[in-house]
DNA sequence: CTACGGATGCCCT
DNA sequence: GGGCATCCGTAGA
């Protein structure tokens, strides 16, 4: 792990021009429009270990795809689309596929989606494992977390911005979470991923020989829809990253009981 | 490790 | 006006 991330902090200078940001796209293109169209679940289990890239000026921010959440839209009572509602919010889940849905939730964080076929239906993204700009990521979170604490004394201050070292699993492993270190805010929403200048996904070709294990389990944070929808198995995560946000043992283990 | 309450503002009925 | 697809700090086992 260590070793990863002294690796993934000394790649940083190499992507300081626009010219080795290009070279560096075309071996890893970005995925186009038609990766996108296909079913929820699938897209949803698709992604997992894909790269997330985010472009903000001259930083460039990567993440890999470990945990992902799919809202399948009409029939789904813990969607936003549920009953094929369409509202000015959730317009996006109804767009061409790969489209981003940014919405904000709990009055101060959002949520970033994907949709997959136009009819609805979105995947929610809930942990990277942070790869490229961890300095960065880590530097918008500690400042997120420092405007909560509204008190100016000095020795607050003093405090809070002495223990600004977030360990690098915490940088990423929850849906907001992941907008605050990624830059992600509502000027990211109804973006096309196929074409946005500033965000988009890759393959990791480092990563091909790996066979992934998939973790399919119940969604989080969405008991008030009922039983029957918060306990379908549409959160999936890569077993035994230890980015994920949270683990659900007893569903690892039908992993191995088949 | 789990449990719980507060923050905080937009969305939708 | 009620309710969030969340996070964080604190308290207790």
């Amino acid at each position: 792990m260590n070793k990863t991330e002294e690796n993934n902090r000394g790649d940083l200078h190499l992507f300081d021009s626009q010219k080795q940001i290009d070279l560096f796209s075309s071996v890893h293109p970005r995925l186009n429009h038609l990766y996108f169209d296909k079913a929820c679940e699938e897209l949803a289990k698709s992604l997992l270990g894909k790269i997330f890239v985010r472009k903000l000026g001259r930083e460039i921010l990567k993440g890999k795809i470990v945990e992902t959440e799919c809202y399948l839209g009409g029939i789904d009572k813990a969607s936003h689309s549920y009953n094929g509602r369409i509202t000015e919010r959730n317009r996006p889940m109804y767009m061409k596929p790969g489209t981003t849905y940014v919405y904000l939730t709990y009055g101060m964080y959002y949520c970033f989606n994907i949709s997959s076929r136009g009819d609805g239906a979105a995947v929610l993204l809930r942990a990277l494992e942070p790869i490229t700009g961890f300095d960065y990521m880590n530097e918008q979170r500690c400042n997120k977390r420092k405007k909560k604490n509204v008190s100016s004394d000095d020795a607050e201050v003093k405090k809070s911005t002495k223990q600004k070292e977030l360990k690098v699993q915490e940088l990423c492993n929850g849906p907001a979470k992941l907008c605050i270190s990624f830059g992600i805010d509502k000027s990211c929403n109804e973006k096309d991923l196929s074409e946005f200048d500033s965000m988009w996904c890759e393959d990791d070709s480092s990563e091909t020989q790996q066979e992934l294990q998939i973790v399919s389990c119940p969604r989080i944070g969405i008991d008030s829809a009922g039983i029957e929808w918060a306990s379908k198995p549409l959160r999936f995560y890569i077993f035994g990253n230890p980015f994920v946000s949270k683990r659900d043992k007893v569903h690892e283990k039908m992993l191995f009981d088949m």
